[in-house]
DNA sequence: ACAGGGTTTGACCAAATGGTCACACCAAAC
DNA sequence: GTTTGGTGTGACCATTTGGTCAAACCCTGT
């Protein structure tokens, strides 16, 4: 069990992780969002680099655990795209700054990611999805991909405008509201363009 | 004109920021690489915010100059289609660091964007390329998607498994020659599900 | 030979930063 | 009331780091 503290500690270390990155993060200024001191930061988490993995670990938990059980069996191909598209837009909207930082520290230190994924069921992330794909597969309902091709190209799609935002609105010189506007219209239409691309019989 | 010792310091400096990041990156080591003091270092470069952003600046333009004039009128779709996906994917492979320094880095000093971007011909980067879409959109040849949606499509399939390649390869459970082999393997495939979303005839 | 400007550096500095520690506080147990 | 153990902190430390500077070191033209 967490004490408030500990919990308060968590959530500011997140903040500002996020924000600053593991190496522009600063304990003083964790601990002044945390409303403690230092000190009391370093009673309840050793060292910075700890903290680290146990923000880490907890943010990687956090996010994956929205994703799961979005693919239900008894949905058809369409619904299960549809169902998983709007589940990473959505996603990655909400935690933008936490994906960012996720990919951005794990793949700087990335030996960590041992460490923090063993404490994981990994396997519930991307398997079930996986095999959905290889079913209709073989039977002959889509076209004959890599499911991790297929899984690989739906999220890149979705997390790319999100991670890039800023150069995005610059080099298409959109505004916010144009921008968003991008977005939503992006959930629709990702969808539809994964399954013009693998149904085989044309709608 | 660059002294020897100017590129030299260049050189170091994008080495280093691209493994470290901003915070991570330490004057003396850049200098060490470079085979200088850091007395030098400053002497040639004022302070580090100011070596930070001729670095991001030399290295944008460098990357856009590898993206440009891969798209010639006279191509059909499908080989402009295909020619993009190979020329981004090996940019990608080839620059796989920078790239990535460039979107973290630039996301987090989102600031720099602006001093940055100035001194470069932006347009060239996406807008030949946008045209064309909107050519073939408005000639009926591929179905009714935004150009600018398009070719966020394009890069993300081909930039985010790069991106994240030790989360993919850990959580699909991949060793570096499967990993390797993926990417090569995606070059195709992803010309081929693009044409396939897009095409309003099927082949 | 030497004057002068650009180049290079070792030594140094002030500020920032992760981490420590003795001590204070406080509620529960006795 | 006193003890006790967990909680919290101000003051402090050692190290790191970006940045400075006076002096040395070339090189070229005279």
């Amino acid at each position: 069990m967490q004490t408030a503290a500990e919990d308060r500690i968590m959530t500011a270390a997140m903040e500002i992780f996020c924000r600053r990155g593991y190496d522009g993060a600063r304990m003083q200024e964790i601990a002044d969002s945390a409303g403690i001191s230092k000190a009391s930061l370093h009673y309840y988490y050793r060292s910075k680099d700890n903290l680290f993995r146990k923000t880490v670990q907890e943010l990687f938990s956090l996010v994956i655990r929205k994703v799961r059980s979005r693919i239900l069996d008894e949905n058809s191909i369409e619904e299960v795209i549809t169902q998983l598209v709007n589940g990473y837009m959505e996603m990655f909207l909400v935690y933008r700054n936490q994906v960012f930082y996720l990919l951005t520290e794990l793949m700087k230190h990335e030996e960590l990611l041992g460490d923090i994924l063993s404490g994981i069921d990994t396997s519930a992330i991307s398997v079930g999805i996986i095999n959905r794909f290889q079913k209709e597969r073989e039977a002959g309902r889509i076209i004959d991909i890599e499911p991790a091709d297929l899984l690989i190209n739906i999220i890149g799609m979705c997390v790319y405008p999100i991670i890039a935002e800023p150069m995005v609105k610059r080099l298409l010189k959109l505004s916010d509201a144009e921008f968003s506007e991008m977005l939503a219209r992006r959930k629709p239409m990702i969808s539809e363009f994964v399954l013009r691309a693998i149904l085989k019989e044309p709608q």
